[in-house]
DNA sequence: TATGAATGAGCGTTCATTCAT
DNA sequence: GATGAATGAACGCTCATTCAT
């Protein structure tokens, strides 16, 4: 539980990063197609064609191969805004949020099954999300994009509406990719995933008035103005 | 994985009833305190100064327990929905809202160590998401409430409304109570998730050009009309 | 597995004795159809409609179950022997023979599934066969048929043919009514007990030279006499 | 109940099949002084040695021990039929059944309280006698016998008699050995299983009116030709 | 370095038996 | 007597990890 999830000695040969390659590709593809309860490291070795002792080489414990995994998650999440941040440079916020969340769930869409058991899995889950490094830098492109396009959005603290936007693209595309409700077309759910973002960005915030207020007069909804000239 | 996780007998002695109870108090502590992982049933009987054989009384395994534990969570959650509903009759949609998150985020408050294991540890998840009893009631209670309001909303779609209003809700109080990020306040991050959510329903949604469609010219943001009047 | 499996008190009362035989049929129900492994006490209880408090009142341990159902079926068998040897005064001794075959296959026939249990489950299997008093009094009235029979039958030592007979008839009624091999009906099983009870009968017995002997001239059969005039 | 005996994995090192030894020699040496309930698979490990892990490297659970043993047993009784089969060429029928007949006994002998608990528990017992391999073989190999035989051989059935045979041979050899009967010696039981044999073979078989043929006259013995010339 | 046999603590679960009611 | 909730020792089995080869 306490373990320290870093790769037992940095593959600086080319045989032994390929080696690393195929434990992980291994171990994505047990935890699957057998879930989490029925992942363990032998069968991961077994499946990668390596024998047990060549794995803890490289891994030092269960928890280090699903780590290495929600990080070659993270950095393929960041791949995804780096790619959306440096193309097409005129593009507004929002073609630039639904080129994101397009290609966020069409990650995910790639391997559903193992999203999946990685979403519930999280070998550190006592410490209180320490964010990765690539997790980091998620934050921090994001950010970066909001800050871009500050004149199209509503929301006045900006960090804090980068954190309320990742959470919510994170968990309404895993909902649209990994649960998909029945009915619903993944084009929809996708564009529900766009409207949420952008509905948050639009919204001015804080203008509900906490308890006790006087009890507004009718059910107008919330008044909003357009964000942008 | 396949279990069926209802209790074994229900009981119908008062002194079966409290030893439910107890143990179903002991898996939350458990739980909380030592993690999933660290939890095993023999701990929990102990815990719960009741004997292994008594537990399996009740539940028919171990995974039993964590889904009484997310029915239970359900429940809470249906109550604070129902509550809201049948109170002050003249409320907003906002207000609603508002005080449907600010109960959630109070209940997640209680025992956040608990319900950051239990949004993790879903023991049925390979059946689809199926939802529990409570969890379709709550679907159905939130869109009666979107129905009740539906002048106040710009999606169209009011049961794929409902079902993204709940996921934001539910990701974004766990993201404010079970780790909030550092430096904003819990009334700030109870305030975004009532911006995220009526910034969504404001939305009329639909609006963006999908895939090669011609380029639009600047950087206009998501058009939006007000939603009534 | 030492323990003394006799019932634990004697019903006195008609009541008792009831419940005593509803046990007892349970727990052959229960042994039939779930086999040993299957069985537990507590079913046993519940089949029979009782409480396992109960079960305990009058059975001081499971064991007892299973010596009381062995007690029960050797019971049947001395009853088929008695049957056979009280009727028909100027029968043969194949037809004797011949009468408790066919009674033994047919009470085995009747709940092939228990005795099949029973066959492999003895729960005194330490104490060397301790031959039940039932067991006894089988050995003794099938002595008793065999002295009368004397004249019809070549084996000198009757009560080593006692035992064999009653080895042999116990182990091809098996065989012949709990695992019947394909293609034999049970007709011709039946007739092949019988035959092989009377050629061991009729089989004079200590002929072969043991060890060393001369090597016999051909392959002529086992010389034998009519057994009488 | 359902399981698959077969070896986990065949141990190809030397290492390994020694250990497979091992832990068959101490299961054998467990159940033969604590009997069947008091077998238990820490306890075969600790007795071999071995670590209880080691034990299911090779054993898929506890059953495929005993199965093990006993398809160990059905092979030494092979070989014992084979012996018989392939010596002294001009030996009589009645020769080799006491020849086999005393190598059974003889093998019996070396592990009774092995045998005996062996006897009862046949873990497959829900197959229907799913013959084992070797259990096959036996049959041939002892129809074989009686078909060299034939001419000393009265009963007409080959098939038949070579299960009653095997029946006969199998039930009287286990008494003989492992619940003798007291005050015979083991050369008179081993003589008793012979004349079994013997006098089912030389019986013409089926001579016995079935059910209400008209009452034969007295009590002449199965009447009986010389089975040749 | 790689292998894979071996380890053994530990977990989920059962069930014969007891005893307060 | 009868009940059935409670007990808890014990068992089958797993799997992360080690280390001799």
């Amino acid at each position: 539980m306490t373990d320290i999830p870093q790769p037992r000695k940095s593959p600086r040969q080319l045989r032994s990063q390929h080696t690393v390659d195929t434990i992980l590709q291994a171990t994505a593809r047990v935890l699957a197609t057998h879930g989490y309860a029925g992942t363990n490291t032998n069968l991961i070795a077994e499946t990668a064609g390596v024998s047990v002792g060549s794995l803890y080489q490289y891994f030092p414990n269960k928890n280090a191969l699903i780590a290495a995994l929600h990080q070659r998650h993270d950095n393929q999440m960041l791949d995804v805004i780096d790619g959306v941040l440096n193309s097409n440079p005129a593009a507004t916020l929002t073609e630039r949020v639904a080129a994101i969340v397009q290609a966020m769930l069409h990650a995910h869409l790639l391997e559903p099954a193992l999203h999946r058991v990685l979403e519930r899995e999280f070998p550190l889950f006592d410490t209180p999300r320490e964010h990765s490094l690539a997790d980091q830098d998620i934050h921090r492109r994001m950010r970066h994009l909001l800050e871009l396009h500050r004149a199209e959005i509503a929301q006045q603290d900006r960090d804090l509406a980068t954190y309320v936007v990742l959470r919510i693209m994170e968990s309404l595309v895993h909902a649209a990719a990994l649960e998909p409700p029945a009915g619903f077309s993944t084009e929809r759910l996708e564009q529900a995933v766009v409207d949420a973002v952008m509905g948050y960005l639009a919204t001015p915030g804080g203008a509900v008035p906490r308890k006790r207020a006087s009890a507004p007069k009718a059910g107008k909804p919330a008044t909003r103005r357009k964000t942008a000239g």
